[in-house]
DNA sequence: ATACAATTATTGTATATACAAATGTATAGG
DNA sequence: CCTATACATTTGTATATACAATAATTGTAT
């Protein structure tokens, strides 16, 4: 990613500055790629989180705020970007009996189906994307993203 | 950014799908800090970014495709965009002369007096948000970036 | 000149998202 | 036991965005 000729600008862009908008064109590009291959399965990088998180949890279903606190991008509705996951029939969702005011989504045998096509998928991406990088430097990067 | 106990993940992730999931998170709280910082001013970033390109053209005024192709972060509708800005005064939009199809974009004093004030603000939060680095670090990450 | 394709921006429409208010449920204090 | 408060989610609504269709203008080939 070459700042400079992406966003046409000839003039010195200060240091910090450069930085920000270096490490937003990254995302904004690694987000655009994986929307594309998401695309074909029609799921948003919002509902493939949701689903792997969902996964994640073994069997044991998981309430709104759980799946709020655990998302990559945080969404200010969670309730309905489940139901469109419902409605392709990828999650379920029943009223915990515990405490009726929480709910208790899981996922569906359907659902993760179609997430270990979606593995393959995003695994090949992800490495795609990253294909210039060693293991060293892939490292280096983690290091240095953590200070933020 | 702590990765593993912002998405409250016990397994170990792969050093690729860390990697992104890194970057996602460190962009999406650059993200909320920048959004906070302009609310009182009741600007987006994408706002915020469209004056800054029009302030680059030093009087020569743009057109749409010139903005949207630099943009950091692109629109599917700039018009729109642009109407938000005529609206609040900071921009004008007249019909290119030469070639009735373009438009010509361009900032007014009181968009760049807007700009002003949040040059300052922006800058601030930049250097915030950028604290725990070394000029060396920045460096360093900036040239990580590069490889994607 | 005329027809056709290419360019540039706008508009329509469906979907997504942000934010606040409302709903239903649980808990704690008098 | 009643009421107030906190909690978890849902719903309403305004705004934002994506995507496709349309409009207007220009360039080009015949």
């Amino acid at each position: 990613m070459n700042v400079e000729e992406r966003i046409k600008t000839e003039g010195e862009i200060p240091l910090e500055r450069r930085t920000i908008i270096h490490l937003m064109l990254v995302t904004n590009s690694i987000n655009d790629k994986m929307s594309l291959a998401l695309k074909p399965f029609d799921i948003s990088i919002q509902q493939f989180n949701v689903l792997r998180i969902l996964r994640g949890q073994k069997g044991k279903p998981a309430n709104l705020s759980t799946l709020n606190e655990r998302m990559v991008t945080k969404m200010s509705n969670t309730t309905r970007l489940v139901d469109k996951l419902i409605l392709k029939e990828f999650v379920e969702r029943h009223i915990c009996p515990s405490n009726r005011r929480k709910v208790e989504i899981s996922i569906t045998d359907k659902g993760l189906e179609q997430l270990r096509k979606l593995d393959v998928l995003i695994t090949e991406t992800e490495s795609r994307l990253l294909n210039e990088f060693t293991v060293d430097e892939l490292k280096q990067l983690n290091t240095l993203l953590h200070k933020f």
